[in-house]
DNA sequence: ACCTGAACACCGTTCAAGT
DNA sequence: ACCTGAACACCGTTCAAGT
């Protein structure tokens, strides 16, 4: 029809008879894969269906894109920019603490799969960086001194990834049950005496619930377990190590 | 050549010049399976590799395997047969338990893509059930009271699991350097102060040294942190709720 | 009952060819 | 420079056909 404006190009209609096609963009493709993702899940997010849900074929997306891992590692760190970390200034870091770990879990949570993609993916985009930071200035708050942080930082941050994983990988099954504990209610008290004494509580509990007391043990845990004794400024010279390595890394 | 005895079926030299071929079962279908997982990691272990390391098609391994999460499940209760769950009379529970867990991240770890497995699979087969019961039989030991012990299983459970597979994630990469913790030494310290500040200490540490502190946090914030108060026998009836509920499940 | 070849509906990635 | 069709080397799963 009209000639070609190649700032603009390719004004086409869209498959899905939404108003225009946007130019191919980084963004353009991470968008359109975190809109799968959310809607699909883990499998639904593949190179080929966000190249199709782009009106264009897998092979124009590697323009734009190194290859699937790093279109994953782009995709979470747009997902986390939903997380809230900017906590009401009214509260006490116990309050805002909590809150900033549901408001991480509920992102994780929205985005079937994105959990799993948080477990396998090393995720230091900018706004995992704003999540880091914001959960230091509350440890710093609660009074843990910095190396212990830092390394609380990393446990706080990995348990609750594995719970998103573990919660979004059962979604799809049937019922509110525990984690691996499901065929547990019918196991045998001889060769498992305590699995089988202890079987409703392990089953007990809403997810909530559980989530609320893991936290409360870790943060108890984390504030009686400084890495360096309280008045210790100096690293001890004599070197108690913990336990003997496992093997060098 | 001879004629066919129906009840050693096939006997056909096998591919990799070893003796016989075995006739297939759904036990050697998951050590074939296994075996793979150990040698080519998670995506080495597809079920047309399974079948092409027992000299068959892969229509052949649905006779005796639902499907590929199926094969998954026992492949990962198969590796967790590994796990020492014995344990010495000799030592006190603090060590047994370290030991223990130990054991298990051992076996997580040696083959690459088992322990991402283990995140993504409910994992309820006779060799998760030993090692469960092993934990719970610890904790009796160190004074926890069953309902606590019964959620701290499954708390200490995910930590293990979870660093195994973020272990297991940057082994193919380059650095014995941290988890999501790569990019921050190069920090901004405008946007990001307390990462900057911290950046030393949050790429500090040997994998074991964190695990074994990692395990500390986790035993002291379970010792003191019951879900009943210690003289608390029946529930509260006022029910002073920790937090309100996220969602139902 | 067990096994299989062939097909189906997908993948991620590459590359020569087009504009 | 950007985009693409076609191909390559894979997937899991199904099914009719063989023994």
């Amino acid at each position: 029809m009209g000639s070609r404006n190649p700032f603009e190009p390719r004004q086409v209609t869209s498959r899905r008879g939404g108003p225009v096609k946007q130019p191919l963009s980084r963004d353009a493709i991470v968008a359109a894969a975190l809109d799968l993702l959310t809607r699909e899940g883990l499998e639904g997010m593949s190179l080929r269906k966000v190249a199709a849900a782009l009106d264009t074929g897998p092979a124009s997306l590697y323009v734009y894109v190194e290859d699937l891992q790093e279109l994953r590692t782009l995709v979470l760190d747009r997902a986390l920019a939903g997380v809230e970390t900017a906590g009401t200034r009214q509260h006490d870091w116990r309050h805002r603490l909590t809150a900033l770990l549901e408001s991480y879990l509920t992102v994780l949570e929205r985005s079937p799969g994105l959990a799993q993609l948080a477990m396998s993916t090393i995720a230091a985009g900018p706004n995992a960086l704003r999540f880091i930071e914001a959960l230091l200035g509350l440890l710093d708050e609660a009074g843990v001194d910095q190396p212990t942080a830092a390394w609380a930082v990393d446990l706080i941050n990995l348990y609750a990834t594995a719970i998103a994983a573990e919660q979004g990988q059962r979604e799809p099954l049937t019922n509110p049950l525990g984690p691996l504990l499901r065929v547990i209610g019918s196991v045998s008290a001889k060769e498992f005496p305590r699995i089988h004494a202890a079987r409703d509580e392990l089953l007990s509990g809403e997810g909530p619930d559980r989530f609320a007391w893991a936290i409360e043990v870790l943060l108890k845990g984390i504030l009686h377990t400084p890495r360096r004794a309280p008045g210790d400024d100096a690293p001890p010279t004599g070197s108690p190590t913990r336990r003997k390595s496992r093997r060098p890394r």
